[in-house]
Order: structure tokens, then C-alpha cells, then sequence
RNA sequence: GGCGCAUUCGUCUAGUGGCCAAGGACGCCGCCCUCUCAAGGCGGAGAUCACGGGUUCGACUCCCGUAUGCGCCA
């Protein structure tokens, strides 16, 4: 009732954040936002060695994408040193730490009670239990004046009011140590809830050498936010056996600690690409065109090298939509619409079974019936066609296979009728113009 | 090595003692649709619920052990 979920996020700035880190903070954003509470973001880097630089806009650029915000911080916990010098200097008071000294220099260490254990009820796992006898003191304040994460994290969320510490599970062999901190402090501990693992598919934890595992990377190779926010809710978490599709306000609302799973989720590619592709089916033409052009401006694609109209692309849109996973897809299929200098062998106008003799005469003849189309509209352009293809004896398949490829130079291509209605009539009969020129061109060694 | 956590179709998972001779999704296979590729529709294969003991009238569900995996510490 009065009390107030506080949720923090504390990755530290090691590197870019990967999918665990950021499915942690998912997590931990959804129950906050469930709960009506606030979402803290602090930035863990109190190990001076291994920070890296840009790794913090790499952190907020990621949660940005995906749509998590939070109301309090960024902190960053080397601006609070003061602050964990005067706690350490407390416990060493009050006789829990004490100060110890080795080739590295002065630090300071924690007093592990020796004997007994720990109870500690994790949310997500139940009571876990530690024997104490088993835990060395640990170092709480380094040599070099910075806390160690066990001391920084425990007085900042102690300070910082949170209300729930969720993180992933390994930092669950931890959990002891900050407990028995909370202890020598006299502060009451938060409810702790440790997130199973994300694992690559051999089982192992997810590196680089298991191909993609930044989320930004996920924004390079053409991914919507709103896919990979359900992708990851899903590992870990689900609603029922049958739900799978959500939209965020879904999330939040329905998101329970009760219902995330104990054990360790492998990625899996595969069901992300089919997730991604059914959200981009579902955009408004408009919409994956200016999501589109918004992927190409931040990531231009080889394939086309001029500034797409938008009005052009939105009457593209829906021949290609239902043909991509991800927004990458699209380039490859349509640099026709912007060029007419895309090119193609002179011999892959020639269908299977086929002569070149056919494929002349294909050519000839549907650029006669083409120059007589006045309406040059896709449903037209179809009926016409499907009557030719009759009339010269040939598959329908195999006449358009080779205006395929003289329109588009593709062997795989969006609709052809659509395409050439929105091509227009001069472009194709232009095109089929030069194919036949290419075929001309071809040695008669048949 | 010690400690901790986990263990249901290839993968994500449903299952909280009888509704489960285990359900859904992705992927895979087949058929249909079809101008290519997709999308879509329909159907199929796929899990002795890691293994072994208990507890119980009854266990995927509870307990113990083993194995394996992952993590943490040194």
C-alpha cells in the first residue's frame, strides 16, 4: 500500500549492452511501470579498468530504442566516492570491516560472520540458504579509493530507497555477502529477484562468437523495437500456453514476477525473425515506409543510392511487405523502382526449357500487346498477358519469368503486374527494349 | 575443487497431485493457393516430462540422491 516500488537498472559501462543486460532491464522496467513505480537508471563504474568509453550512450541509446525510459539518473556511482568512504568508515567503527593491507596497497575488508547461514527468500526462486563458514571476509573499498560492487550497490540501493533488486542469476552466489552488508548497516534488506540467464545454442553464454548479441545490432540488421521487446519478454516470462503476441501496454499490465521461469533460455533467432516479420505485415503502408526510410537514412543500403521518394515507396510497400523479416530485406528486392540501370546476364532472361528463340519471341510480342495497353493497370496488364501466354504456346510462369527479369533484373521479385503498373509503361517497354538488345548480344553457339 | 541455481518436443514455453496416453508457438516436413519469392490455409513428425529411489489410492507436479548444464568464488 504505502509501499512505493523503486526499480533500479545498474549495468556497469564495460562494453555495449547485449540482450541479457538488456532483457534485465526490460524486466525490471515492466514490473516498475506494473506497479505504478519509479525506474532508476545508475551507472555502475566503480571498476575504473574496465570501463569503457561511449559504453554509457551505448546503454542509454539501447534503452532508448526500445521505448524504456526511467524517472530518476542517470547516476553514476564514481561521483558518490565521498559518499562510500564515510559508510565503509562506519562499519569499520562499529567493527564490521576492518582495514587490511597488501602488495596492492590499503583497502578494506568486510567481517563475514563465521558460522552460521543465511535464509534469504528470492522472489523468483523461493528460499535459497548459504552456510556463512564458507564465505571469506571480502574486499569492500579498494586500494585505489573506489568501493567494489557489493559496497556501492548495497549502500546506493539502500540509499536510493529500492524497493526490489532485480538483476540477473549471477549475482544470486552474492546475495550473502550483501545481506550480512545490509546486516552490519542495521538497514532492512529489498526483495531480491534474480533472472535466469540468457544462453547462445550451444548452451554457452552468449558471445561474440555466437554472431549478434548487442541489442544495437539488432537495430543494424533491420529489427523493430517492438519485436524485440516481445522476443525478450518472452524469454523468461510467459503469460499462458497460448499468448505470445503483445503489445507493450500488454506488458506492463500483465507482467508478474510470478510468472518468470527459474531455468536458463537459449535465443533463438529463428522464432525472432518470424516475430519481426508478422509486425511488419501488420504496419500501415505508410508507416514501413517511413520506418524504411528512417533505417536507411541511420544505415544506407548498398543496393539503392538515391533518396527514395516517399510517395513512390509507399505505393512499393505493399508488394514487399509480406516478403521481409527484417527491414533489410527491403533494399535487395526493389532497387529497380529507383534505377533503371541495375543490370543482369543476358542469359538468365532465358527460362528453364526454354530456347532463345522462345525468349525472343516472348520478348517481341509482349512488348507489341504492351504498347497497346492504355490502361496500364496491374489487373489489365494481367489478363493481357495470361491471353499472350496462351496465344505463343508458352507457361505463363515462363513468359513472365523473363519480364522479370528484363524489368527488374531480378530472378526474385515482388509482384510483376503491380511492379509494372507502378513502373509505368514507357520504363517497361524501355526495359524490354534492352533485354532484347542483350539478347542479340549473346554468342549463337546453341 | 567448494558452494549455489537449474533440468517438459531441436528451441521458447503451458502445466502448482487426478482435467496430460503432456497443450501452444518458432523451426522442420507434406498438401492447397500461386507469375518468382513470400505471406496465408490445412495436415504431419517431434517430449518414455534428465535418471534412480521414495511419499501418495494417484506425480511432470512433493521429498532424497545421481547425472548433466550454467553461474559464483578461489
Amino acid at each position: 500500500m504505502a509501499n512505493i516500488t523503486r526499480i533500479r537498472f545498474a549495468p556497469s559501462p564495460t562494453g555495449e549492452p547485449h540482450i541479457g543486460n538488456i532483457r534485465t532491464a526490460l524486466f525490471a522496467w515492466l514490473l516498475t511501470r506494473h506497479n505504478n513505480g519509479k525506474f532508476i537508471l545508475r551507472i555502475e563504474d566503480t571498476d575504473q579498468a574496465r570501463t569503457v568509453p561511449g559504453a554509457v550512450e551505448k546503454i542509454i541509446e539501447s534503452l532508448k530504442w526500445l521505448g524504456i525510459d526511467w524517472d530518476e539518473g542517470p547516476y553514476h556511482q564514481s561521483e558518490r566516492l565521498e559518499l562510500y568512504r564515510s559508510q565503509v568508515q562506519l562499519l569499520i567503527d562499529k567493527g564490521a570491516a576492518y582495514n587490511f593491507e597488501d602488495e596492492r596497497g590499503a583497502a578494506v575488508k568486510f567481517n563475514m560472520p563465521k558460522d552460521g547461514s543465511i535464509k534469504v527468500k528470492d522472489s523468483i526462486r523461493g528460499e535459497v540458504t548459504f552456510d556463512n563458514s564458507l564465505i571469506d571476509d571480502f574486499i569492500i573499498m579498494k586500494s585505489d579509493g573506489f568501493p567494489t560492487y557489493h559496497l556501492a550497490s548495497v549502500v546506493d540501493d539502500h540509499l536510493m530507497g529500492i524497493s526490489q533488486v532485480i538483476r540477473a542469476e549471477e549475482w544470486l552466489p552474492s546475495l550473502p555477502r550483501h545481506i550480512c552488508l545490509y546486516r552490519a548497516f542495521d538497514w532492512e534488506p529489498p526483495e531480491f529477484a534474480h533472472l535466469p540467464v540468457i544462453l547462445a545454442s550451444d548452451r554457452s553464454k552468449l558471445s561474440k562468437r555466437h554472431g549478434a548479441t548487442a541489442l544495437l545490432e539488432y537495430q543494424e540488421m533491420g529489427y523493430l523495437p517492438h519485436a524485440l521487446l516481445n522476443f525478450l519478454s518472452l524469454l523468461g516470462w510467459s503469460l499462458d500456453d497460448k499468448s505470445e503476441l503483445f503489445t507493450v501496454e500488454d506488458l506492463v499490465k500483465l507482467f508478474t514476477l510470478e510468472r518468470v521461469s527459474k531455468s536458463a533460455a537459449i535465443f533463438n533467432p529463428d522464432k525472432l525473425d518470424w516475430m519481426n516479420g508478422h509486425y511488419i505485415r501488420q504496419m500501415r503502408p505508410a508507416e514501413l515506409a517511413d520506418t524504411l526510410l528512417d533505417h536507411w537514412h541511420k544505415y544506407p543500403p548498398p543496393e539503392i543510392n538515391v533518396q527514395p521518394d516517399r510517395e513512390l515507396l509507399i505505393r512499393i510497400v505493399p508488394l514487399v511487405q509480406e516478403r521481409l523479416k527484417t527491414l533489410s530485406d527491403a533494399a535487395p528486392l526493389i532497387p529497380f523502382f529507383f534505377t533503371t540501370d541495375f543490370n543482369y546476364e543476358a542469359t538468365e532472361l532465358v527460362q528453364k526449357k526454354m530456347d532463345m528463340e522462345q525468349t525472343r519471341l516472348i520478348l517481341n510480342v509482349s512488348k507489341n500487346k504492351l504498347q497497346n495497353i492504355d490502361e496500364f493497370k496491374s489487373t489489365e496488364l494481367d489478363s493481357v498477358l495470361r491471353t499472350l501466354a496462351e496465344d505463343i504456346d508458352v507457361k505463363i510462369g515462363q513468359l513472365l519469368g523473363t519480364l522479370r527479369v528484363a524489368t527488374s533484373g531480378l530472378k526474385v521479385s515482388p509482384p510483376i503486374f503491380e511492379s509494372m503498373e507502378i513502373l509505368g509503361k514507357d520504363r517497361i517497354l524501355s526495359d524490354i527494349d534492352r533485354a532484347i538488345k542483350k539478347l542479340d548480344s549473346i554468342p549463337k553457339n546453341i
